[in-house]
DNA sequence: TCTTGACCATACGGTAGCGTATTGACATCT
DNA sequence: AGATGTCAATACGCTACCGTATGGTCAAGA
């Protein structure tokens, strides 16, 4: 028998989503493994028996969010289908549900941390030429589409970073006025 | 008399600059005492002479980039003169002289310091503010200034953030294609 | 010269967190 | 019932810092 999950005994996914939550609370330098331990009502001797080190458990971390977090955005734009302007519309909509809280704290991680910067390197990357190869359909150059997603994207993470708290109804407005002045084409 | 700057001896700025160079490079959470005083080639012993506490180090850090750094683009922006268009251009290309390391940084610290983010939201307000006045006086209605505003100040936080790293004529070409797609009208 | 104050060194005690080693509890398989 | 494997508790030693206490040095003013 190999029975998994009777719960009241933890594995190392209970770690992870608790660390996540650190995470996106007080930064990278608050998941640390006694308070988390604290957390969870066990010792570190528990958590050295699913992680070999600290190291491992802040990289198991980001693996889950990448994981998660990563292509589900484009991929529900893509199911979704319509023309370059509806998906890019979509796209916008679909951006600004997520409140940020943990990319924040990913971004702010990655700030002081090489390997994390490079990841996310990548997603902005993954990210950025997707939304550019949409404003390439609607017949911008090359350079134009590249500016226009920057713009976009940079708008996103900027609300994430500036922290603009504002009503989910202005974020609905903003955006629908964003898409109409980077789409317009004179 | 009471000369001072004979060198060989430090003082309180001393420690704050190389706390800036030291926050730009590594993050807040390297800024420590006794490893700054080992790059300094002095002990702790002078460190707890001029300040209080480590914290008392970091406010002083803080207040430092404030004053210096805020409010000196919209000044010169502001002697440049020229019209509201013209003034916008001009905002654009100052913003992008900054390599933002050492902002980049601030924005790091200030998601896991409330204090920090604090004094943030303030210096984003203040150069939101200004920017969207210029908007308006291009005559766009409160909302459509507020939201070029937004994506202006986005652009360049996203550029510090994410960390796109291109040559300063591509970045001007960029700035100036920006420019001209959030001021056209009609 | 003598004093004084600014600056720094040395030495100390304290805390938070890392990682290891060892043992214990409990469930499941044989 | 034993043996085994999984998870957790306990008890260490170690390091990197923080902040304090105290004394030393050296230059400038009286």
């Amino acid at each position: 028998m190999v029975k998994k999950k009777e719960s009241s005994k933890l594995g190392q996914q209970d770690w992870i989503d608790l660390g996540l939550k650190v995470l996106a609370e007080k930064g990278v330098e608050s998941v640390r493994v006694e308070p988390l331990a604290q957390l969870l009502n066990v010792t570190k001797g528990s958590f050295y028996w699913h992680f070999k080190n600290r190291e491992e458990l802040l990289e198991a971390i980001l693996q889950d969010w990448v994981s998660c977090e990563t292509d589900s955005i484009i991929e529900q734009v893509e199911v979704a289908g319509g023309d370059a302007l509806t998906k890019l519309l979509h796209l916008f909509e679909l951006a600004i549900q997520d409140d940020g809280q943990v990319e924040h704290a990913i971004r702010a991680w990655a700030a002081n941390d090489s390997k994390v910067a490079l990841l996310l390197e990548q997603v902005d990357q993954r990210r950025l030429s997707y939304t550019k190869t949409l404003f390439l359909e609607l017949g911008f150059t090359p350079f134009e589409a590249m500016v226009r997603a920057r713009m976009v994207y940079y708008a996103l993470v900027g609300e994430f970073t500036v922290g603009t708290r504002t009503n989910q109804a202005e974020r609905l407005a903003e955006v629908r006025l964003q898409h109409l002045i980077l789409t317009r084409r004179d």
